[in-house]
Formats: structure tokens, sequence, C-alpha cells
DNA sequence: CGTCAGGTAAAAA
DNA sequence: TTTTTACCTGAC
């Protein structure tokens, strides 16, 4: 089946954003197990031409496939409507050439977000990706022979946090810890976590919330600062008005904006979302991998 | 072996 | 309120 919305597949997949790792690549397809409502779905999706191709197997009908899929890859934005409205601002205008079809690759699961921001952390993509498939494979639900859903919170929550702690209680170690999925310092922010969104924090809560109430509220999370919060509320609760602001994103921001001059990262924040308005998170997503694309990066390295 | 990576938390200025 | 500092880990 055929959803006709522009999109590059492969550059939305590889592009490094936190609401879970990349599916698992195929000869010429991305496959991974949903949740949809109470269901596990296995999605094949792939790329015909500027559309997305897909089919799935499990219990829901044609419909919830497609609005699924329409989510997850935020197929209902319009993103030509965007092209035009950074041509028309000299310091994105080229953005467009360097990534087409780049689109929001937003969570499939709230809770797997937040872990995989926290994940995201002082790290690099690669390291945290791994992370994330580690702990899928650990604690997961196995669907449809290899697949894996990430783990609950009340899973995590419980997890022995390193080598130390799984031997004392259980005489020998077998992997059966946080650590061992190489999340480092991140471990009890991870743990902390997942007790608050079991034991207080109603995440559905998040969406009837204003983009500031949602960051505030996000904020508390152990392991949660300014970064990631903002990387939780774009990717995992679709707030297009965020602008994550990392140390990338302030060079890029201070050499087209501000000529260079040094500007603190919670500046750029504000700047971005003064600037930027609702397209404050496609913006965000442009700029990173245009710098990424164009060599800027390597320039202001 | 030292440095660095798409920051955060805690301490200090 | 705005700056420092330590920090798991794996790649270079």
């Amino acid at each position: 089946m055929i959803i006709k919305a522009p999109i590059d597949l492969e550059l939305t997949q590889m592009s490094g954003q936190t609401s879970q790792p990349p599916w698992l690549r195929q000869e010429d397809s991305f496959r991974e197990v949903v949740m949809v409502g109470d269901k596990p779905v296995l999605f094949d999706v792939s790329q015909s031409g500027d559309y997305l191709d897909f089919d799935f197997t499990g219990d829901i009908s044609k419909k919830q496939a497609i609005s699924k899929l329409n989510h997850i890859y935020d197929l209902d934005f319009d993103l030509n409507k965007f092209y035009k409205y950074l041509s028309n601002q000299s310091e994105l205008a080229e953005m467009s050439e360097f990534c087409r079809g780049l689109r929001l690759f937003l969570a499939k699961d709230e809770f797997e977000c937040i872990i995989s921001s926290i994940s995201s952390a002082n790290n690099s993509i690669r390291r945290w990706t791994k992370s994330m498939c580690d702990m899928k494979e650990k604690w997961g639900n196995k669907y449809f022979d290899n697949y894996y859903t990430f783990p609950d919170k009340v899973i995590i929550k419980d997890l022995f946090e390193d080598e130390v702690e799984e031997s004392l209680v259980c005489g020998e170690t077998c992997g059966n810890n946080l650590k061992s999925c190489g999340v480092g310092y991140r471990a009890p922010y991870m743990k902390k976590a997942s007790e608050l969104f079991t034991v207080e924090m109603d995440l559905s809560e998040i969406y009837k919330m204003s983009y500031d109430e949602a960051f505030e509220t996000i904020l508390k999370v152990p392991g949660v600062g300014p970064k990631v919060a903002d990387c939780i509320l774009l990717y995992g609760f679709n707030f297009k008005e965020a602008f994550p602001s990392d140390v990338w994103i302030k060079r890029i921001v201070s050499h087209l904006y501000f000529d260079g001059k040094d500007i603190s990262v919670s500046k750029v924040r504000d700047f971005g979302m003064e600037q930027f308005g609702d397209n404050a998170g496609y913006v965000q997503l442009y700029m990173f991998h245009y710098a990424r694309m164009s060599g800027l990066m390597q320039k202001l390295k």
C-alpha cells in the first residue's frame, strides 16, 4: 500500500532523532514491531518513488495501520509549504536542497522516546541507538520471530543498575543489568524516570498541556535537562514549536544569525522558538542535517 | 593512553 | 541566574 506523501525514508530513518533507534533494515525496506492499542503489528516500510510504501502483519484494520504510519512519519505535515517557508529566508534557503524528504520520525511509544532521549545526552548516535536495541532484546517482548518491543516502565524501574548490584543479589552476573547495555551514568536516571512514570506522572497528560507547561513538567524527570526535554516534546509528543538546542545547533545558529559570535545554548533555544514559531522543530531538524551534509559542520568544528 | 561525543546535576561564582 | 566540574563508555 502506498501513502502519497513525499518522504526520504532512508534519510528520515537514519537521521538520529531520539524517538527510537532506526528500524531493522531489510534488503530495501525497514521493519519494526509496533504496538497498536494492545495488538503487536509488524510493519515493513519502503520507498516507492517519493512516497511511502508499506505492508503490515497483525490483527488491525488497514485504516488503523495507515493512521499509525501517518503519525510516526508525520505524513500530514506539508513539506512543500515548509520548503517555501525556508526559501523565503536567506539564512535557511539552501537547506531543503540538502535534505529533501526528511521528516520527523515520531515515537511509536512515548516512554521509549523518553528513555532514548535520556540515553542520547552527551552521547553519540551510534552508541545510544545500540543501547536501546540491547535493552529491547534483553527485556522487551518478542514478536514475529525476531522483533522486540521496548521494555515497560515497570520492568526498567526494578532492573539492576550494574554488575555489582546484580551479583550481590544473584551471586553471579549474566548481563541482566542496565549498565551492560552501555548506558553508563544514565542508568540511575532511567530507573528513577521509570519509577516516576509508574507511581505519579501520567504521560497522556502531556498532550493536554501547553508547550511551556509540558516543558516544565518533563524537565522534572531525572536525567532530563533542557535539550533532552525539547527532544522528548518534539519527537515524542509532536510539539513542533520545540527547538532542541545543543552544541551543534548553537554553532550553526551562531554562524547563520550572529556572525559567528558565541551564544549560550539557552539563548539559542529562546532565539529559535521566537524566530521560527511552529516551524522551530523542523527548522532544527533541517539545520542539523544541512550542516552535516553541506560540509558546514566540518567547517564549524 | 588522552581526548571527545548531539548534556545533566550539583556545586560554586 | 549564569558558569564550572565530574561523569560512563567506546571510538579514534
